[in-house]
DNA sequence: TTGACATGAAACCAAAAGGTGTTATAATAT
DNA sequence: ATATTATAACACCTTTTGGTTTCATGTCAA
């Protein structure tokens, strides 16, 4: 599926429910894939294929320990997407939104 | 590509990097398909395609104005990606998600 | 060392994605 | 009325996606 990197982005790892609930299952532990699986009415293949997505979008790595490969969980490419969304945030105006502005501002100017 | 509704969800849609060039073009000024198309190497059919995945996923409507149909967008569900992200701030914490998280429970517990 | 377990890799498949060109329809301008 | 413009709809093509099954390899335990 993919053998070269950065085929995939991290917009395209998040897009299918699947690996969205394969990353909130390794926020809360790591583990090697036949445990993922067992979350799961896939295949472990499947699953695999998934991982390989999350992999090339480095949101999740993988070490080997003895038989076993554990995968863990990187968020950091996240923050691209929350910077995109924030350019929108804008637009749905909050408490919050209106916050983040004056500390960006607050940011910009010292 | 898609004649039902709710065939495509907002994670789908900003997937692909057209398409979110089409949102940010929106978002500065609503605008015919034809006018869109001008920015894109790509037919407006392949453009009328990505509209109707966006449209699909609420995030731009369009309203008939003579003979033209006049894009705009709605980036409220953009809303679901934030709140889906926001779950994984905390793991890259900043000055800005311990703020975020402060504001949060200042809102539940009053 | 033999068997069981965990994973990786390959070949295959159906459906969806992303693109094309052509045709049809409706509104405007002359 | 007719030509032009703006868009929608259709048929088609190629690549990618998401899944399958089967086979190979490496590690652990008895």
């Amino acid at each position: 599926m993919s053998q070269a990197q950065q085929k995939h982005d991290v917009f395209q790892a998040i897009a299918d429910p699947t690996r969205r609930e394969v990353l909130r299952l390794l926020s809360q532990k790591e583990m090697p894939i036949s445990k993922i699986t067992v979350y799961f009415p896939i295949s472990r293949t499947a699953i695999a294929k998934h991982l390989h997505v999350l992999s090339d979008a480095k949101l999740i790595s993988g070490r080997k320990e003895g038989r076993e490969k554990i995968y863990q969980l990187h968020p950091e490419p996240l923050e691209e997407v929350q910077q995109w969304i924030s350019f929108y945030e804008k637009f749905w105006s909050n408490k919050l939104s209106i916050l983040k502005h004056i500390v960006e501002n607050d940011d910009k100017n010292h």
